[in-house]
DNA sequence: ATGAAAGCGCTAACAA
DNA sequence: TTGTTAGCGCTTTCAT
């Protein structure tokens, strides 16, 4: 065994001083070339490494930075890890990853436990039952002890910090509009994240696009479930009801299962019905048929966000000088919708 | 602004010493009731949070585990890191990830990193390029330093401690022998992971359950690869080539490209072939028609290298009592398989 | 019951 | 050019 050594140590084998060693490590002006060398292979041949806690008591920073998953079996949150991490690599930060389950509890205990000298700021996204409970104190918290946060995805307007967000509503819009554009006259809304604030922003798009286009919303073609629990007797009730000839589905979960229930019922897609997914999955790209889809640019919204983090870490911005980034969207166009050929 | 506090601050403002703080806050049976009461009191007003860096420096224990994932977006490290988080979390750890993207350097750089302290631990999975060059010593000297790492997945047999990973031979000597069982005659095998001994293993598990029925493994219906560039004509060179009615696929990429490559020449699944697949990722439950496919417990390999680790961080058992745990799979019959009647 | 002091590994101001 | 010392926030031993 080959435990690490310290510069302490190095100075007692090679009869010097503490500091002397530690200037020398750090090549140091005040050094003689000498010593430093004869230092710097002492320790090269040793394999020291700086003992990075030590670093990070003196110097207050620990370049570290906390990140707030809800879920990481979500592809789209996977994609903005991928993101932020590439970010944080680049620029020399570290990150604590932590899931919270979409847990409230889970969210606040693991955010007092990092906040505590552990991390320099937080890049995090709100837990649903969070988002539920409307409880955001402990972030308000957090900020008021000088550690910043960057949230992503889901926000909150209680919490006074930077934002990195998707357009929800105006995505939802684009989308409803490219069925209407492909000849559908009769779009259902589809989603199992009613508990979400970007599910609701997702609805409001698609009314909205309706409403514009003089289409009058059908309550009975809209299905807004916080889980997926009934979601297919729902589906399979909607469709009993009227003929669908359009489905915009706002979660890659309704995706499934519609695509699922539309092949039980020998229904063709796009042929007789042209599905619009969000997200963009794994499942969009690689279903058969391939859905369309509005792309979220996951690994954008990470990047974005550690930057945004590093920047405040780094002092190049204020504190208080707080912003929303919004990531643009795109609707990737695949086998699942026909090709349009209205114009407005 | 409502910054941190520390131990010496409380001292000051209640004019007592430091050690009687530090003594009052964890509540040693040294201090008088009274002191206690008002220490602990004035602390919970303030806000006070021991700081964890100064707590680790001192106890040289970090409570922190490094992760060190090749791809975050492969959801079947996603389901390990789950598994990893869920039994880190409940015994009181945290998790430091990183992600390699398959890249030799980036693994030895931030392993160096992370392990000077800021770590107690590494829960690993050797990137591609390291298995493709096979250099491990990276592994070897952390190991040296005293710091204990549990392989994941993908080990090598160079590296000398604990490893989790899955019986790969084995649960494809099973997939094969399902696939002949449903009386399919020509089965092919695919995969771009040739890179991966992993890879490797469960071709020769499908090598072994050929030969072991019977049959001689046709060279033509083999595709090795280590990438899916070329694989869509490779898999319509094979299907001109000879009439195939079984295909084991033991990568997800594999089992995505084939079932395009069937739907495209109107190949019915699983009535003209019958497909097996490997890992049951998202694309396996909700693919249509849903993929029989080998399960591998991603969740419970997380959890094992986890309990494992802390096992050894905790002295549990000796640093250098190695072992290997196999995680079991499971072969999940959905509909991209024949219901199965030959009885060996 | 309370406090002084040393020390975890390191840096930095100051002294020699 | 090199060394001494204090200090980052905390625990712990040893006095008082």
């Amino acid at each position: 065994m080959n435990k690490r050594i310290t510069i302490k140590q190095i100075a007692k084998a090679l009869h010097v001083s503490i500091s002397t060693v530690s200037k020398a490590l750090n090549d140091s002006y005040e050094i003689s070339e000498e010593t430093k060398q004869k230092i710097q292979q002492y320790a090269k041949e040793h394999n020291y490494k700086p003992n990075t806690l030590a670093l990070s008591l003196q110097n207050k920073k620990t370049k570290t930075i906390g990140i707030i998953i809800p879920n990481i079996l979500n592809h789209f949150f996977a994609k903005i890890l991928r993101g932020i991490e590439t970010v944080c690599a680049e620029k020399g930060y570290n990150i604590i990853t932590c899931i919270t389950n979409e847990s409230y509890q889970k969210e606040v205990n693991t955010m007092n436990m990092l906040s505590n000298g552990t991390i320099d700021g937080f890049i995090a996204c709100l837990s649903e039952e969070t988002l539920k409970l409307q409880k955001v104190d402990h972030f308000n918290d957090i900020l008021n002890e000088g550690t910043p946060i960057v949230l992503y995805d889901r926000a909150h307007k209680d919490i006074k910090c930077d934002k990195v967000v998707t357009d929800n509503i105006k995505s939802a819009y684009k989308a409803t509009r490219f069925l209407m554009k492909s000849e559908c006259k009769n779009i259902a809304f589809i989603s199992t994240i009613e508990s979400l604030n970007v599910g609701k922003f997702r609805a409001q798009g698609y009314i909205k696009a309706l409403t514009k286009y003089g289409v009058v919303p059908d309550e009975n073609l809209i299905i807004r479930l916080e889980n997926n629990k009934t979601l297919k007797e729902r589906i399979n009730k909607m469709l009993d009801y009227k003929s669908v000839d359009g489905i915009f589905t706002v979660d890659e979960m309704s995706d499934a299962i519609v695509t699922q229930v539309l092949n039980e019922r020998k229904i063709r897609i796009p042929e007789d019905i042209s599905i619009i997914g969000f997200t963009n999955g794994i499942l969009s790209k690689h279903g058969s048929p391939p859905l369309t889809a509005v792309n979220q640019f996951g690994e954008e919204i990470g990047e974005t966000a550690a930057k945004r983090l590093i920047e405040k870490l780094e002092n190049k911005v204020d504190f208080n000088d707080i912003k929303t980034e919004i990531i643009r969207t795109e609707l990737i166009e695949r086998g699942s919708t026909k090709k349009m050929f209205i114009k407005f």
